[in-house]
DNA sequence: ACAATTGCATACATTCCGTATGTCAATAAA
DNA sequence: TTTATTGACATACGGAATGTATGCAATTGT
């Protein structure tokens, strides 16, 4: 059993300290994780920590940067797996909703980044999240199928709604009938913006599931 | 000059110690706010801090507070002065968004708030904005102005999307030309709601003015 | 095999929060 | 009027956490 490459070794400590903090501000939050304690638990010392993210921000940055790739790599998939384009667009909204459900999600990167990192929007991944949304928003109003005047505003406002809803559906006592009626909304909401609304949103009815 | 009273001393010691917080904290940010610092900035040490507020996270609940009466206040009086129910629900959109604007609120309500005291879905006063928002599309919903299976719901989306349009605006490099864009783009949204849409809103158009 | 780079640990200084204690003024009572 | 008590606020102390500076050891290149 000879020794791994260096750059593995190097690879496998960073992402120990990334796993470890993230369970740590995923449950105690940033302000209360104690370097300390979570580089200890990953059998390692501030001391690495501070040599690979140079302090306690990045460390966060580190940690919302692999959260942020796991959620583009399921967006992507279920806009892949949609009939329609329209039908991939609320299919991805919900599971905007589902994932920000998740509480580590809510925790790290919908209260605590915002506070250390500042404004989100201006995060890279954001924006990626909301240009991939604004651009599925022009093609739907190039088909015909929606009225959108600037696709980005449009994409920043539902991109709002659905974060809101995901913070009131995991703060409220039955996570399940709220997400029900959330959906309902959402639906109502978007369908608005269709050029020809079916009587009852009948239209991706099909694809209607519970969160 | 005789003293005055003991308990309006007391009123603005309290009052001092929330002015000099409340700037503290939209200035430096809650966590880097000492609170040495803004405390002796007032005239006072900790200790009155701490007998009047307990730790540092009760102060911020009341500068919070504090805040929310002054927004609360506010959007009142825009209902107020609206001439139709319709109307004045757009307006109130629209001066919820400029005083999200405003970086102080920004700062301690949308983005350190929520970091520190918990989701901002469960606060007291969100919860009053969002029941007030709530009525207001029942009654729109009443008179057969607009479409609404769940006022709630509905209401917890629009208002996210109001605080993300206020995020974004105020992080962008032209704020004037993006907040037109995004009052568009919520009037188109919000319209969608409407039984019987205006062809382009001109419903409201007399109402519009930029932020 | 040797030297140099560097991943990581250890030790230290600083800062900040929370508590415990003390003091002085104002109000209530005698 | 004098005394006693309450409570508003300051001061002092302990603990913990962050960031920096230094040191060691192991791997890589020559």
């Amino acid at each position: 059993m000879a020794h791994k490459p260096r750059s593995e070794m190097i690879a496998e400590t960073r992402a120990k300290l990334v796993t470890a903090a993230r369970h740590a501000f995923g449950t105690v939050g940033y302000a209360d994780a104690s370097m300390d304690d979570f580089t200890a638990a990953a059998g390692l010392t501030r001391g690495a920590l501070y040599h690979h993210f140079g302090d306690k921000k990045g460390l966060l940055q580190a940690v919302i940067a692999e959260i942020d790739a796991e959620m583009n790599e399921r967006l992507t998939a279920v806009a892949r797996n949609a009939p329609t384009r329209w039908d991939g667009f609320i299919d991805g909204c919900i599971a905007y909703i589902e994932m920000a459900l998740d509480p580590e999600i809510q925790r790290i990167v919908l209260r605590d980044g915002p506070a250390v990192l500042g404004d989100p929007t201006t995060w890279a991944i954001q924006a990626a999240c909301i240009r991939s949304m604004a651009d599925d928003l022009q093609h739907l109003a190039d088909e015909g199928t929606i009225t959108v005047t600037d696709p980005e505003a449009m994409a920043q406002l539902i991109n709002g709604a659905m974060l809101n809803a995901a913070l009131w559906i995991a703060n409220v006592t039955n996570p399940e009938a709220t997400s029900k009626k959330a959906v309902q909304a959402i639906k109502l909401l978007l369908e608005g913006l269709l050029v020809h609304p079916s009587r009852d949103g009948e239209r991706s009815k099909p694809k209607v599931r519970s969160l």
